[in-house]
DNA sequence: GATGTAAACTACTAATAGTAGGTTACTTTA
DNA sequence: TAAAGTAACCTACTATTAGTAGTTTACATC
């Protein structure tokens, strides 16, 4: 193992001989090593055990500074919440038009979630591992009556399957996001939030009919 | 409590007097009382004990029976998964023109997710209650981001608000269920992704432009 | 060198997923 | 109808893990 493979607060922490850190920098290292474990094991199986002895430190010490497992993930959660939207916003502040800054700010998202691979995945997505493979499938089902669906016949015929398969995944999501947004907004009618999506999607689909 | 507030299946039970029920019965109950806890208090906050004692056996039954709390899980989420599945497709078959197909899988969809309430959010969204607030903290930071980009000048200015928040988080859904779906197809560029959306949205804008 | 305090420790509790091995009520067979 | 077999169920445990009470140690300051 090369010295080059510890990080900025890993140094400044070996600096203290008899182990006796100053808070702000463990606070650091916690949070830093925590970041590791939750993207490589996700929530349920990272322990607290196993963190406090990555850091080299006694329990209380960790609770002590962090107050909680889910205080922790919730600084995690903060902070990759904050980069994430000021990625955007300096990629949409960065372009004229709307269709370049819709573009912009969509690339800035994918480029984000593929710098943080797996954290995105334990902060956003769910718990790893337990039950992402039934709920992918069910997700895998609804794009195919999705695809199925948009993609038949004359409409959008010049077009990849990837294309496909990844716009109803996408359109599927804006589904379950709908209904995630009327749990708090219970007074709209489901015939109402149907009608949305039908007209956001109407027109390209228009669209493409008419291009063959 | 009256006597009619018992299912099918506790009203079965009863017939035993000596507590002995049979295996499939037992499956049914354990499965049913669990779907209501889940419902009740997610995932993690549901514990296999407080589950053998409404269903008043031990634990080891519990386990004989249905394997373990996971795939307790699986099998609920594989129940609503089939149910929603069907309902959507009966709907979209129903009718014969693209634009009512939607509306209707569309419909169908936010009527499954209105009758499962609290069931749906513990099987397809997360653990009750952890990071729910603070995830949906994030996802409201995102879609107001994408509601000022999109809605802005003079686009869409003849609707209401809470069109332009739904469809906000809508978007944003889209966006993070085609950052999943990346997971799984990881040759596609950032770029092709974020044009894919672009596409989509584009014709509605436009003509969102033209009508003012 | 004595004193105050920040940083850390040992040794617990409580909750909970899961199990080993034994018991009880019902069924079948002779 | 008594013995044998078995399906349903039980008591009493283990292991893991989030979180805590109370104590000790290294260092700075006087």
């Amino acid at each position: 193992m090369s010295t080059s493979s510890l990080s900025k607060i890993e140094k400044q922490i070996k600096l203290y001989k008899h182990g006796k850190v100053p808070k702000e920098l463990r606070i650091a290292q916690i949070v830093e090593t925590a970041k590791i474990m939750f993207a490589d094991f996700g929530y349920t199986n990272s322990s607290m055990d196993e963190l406090a002895k990555r850091v080299k430190v006694s329990k209380p010490v960790i609770y002590e500074l962090v107050g909680s497992k889910e205080n922790l993930f919730k600084i995690l959660l903060d902070e990759a919440g904050k980069e994430l939207h000021e990625n955007i916003q300096t990629a949409v502040d960065a372009c004229e038009s709307l269709d370049n800054k819709l573009r912009s700010g969509g690339l800035a998202f994918f480029n984000f979630v593929k710098t943080h691979q797996p954290l995105w995945l334990a902060l956003f997505v769910n718990d790893q591992g337990l039950f992402n493979k039934e709920i992918n499938l069910i997700r895998e089902e609804q794009a195919e009556l999705v695809a199925n669906l948009i993609f038949s016949s004359n409409a959008f015929t010049s077009v990849t399957p990837a294309y496909i398969d990844g716009i109803a995944h996408a359109l599927n999501g804006a589904y379950e996001a709908l209904a995630r947004w009327w749990f708090e907004h219970p007074d709209i009618e489901a015939t109402t939030l149907a009608n949305w999506i039908v007209e956001l999607l109407l027109p390209a689909i228009s669209l493409a009919n008419q291009q063959f």
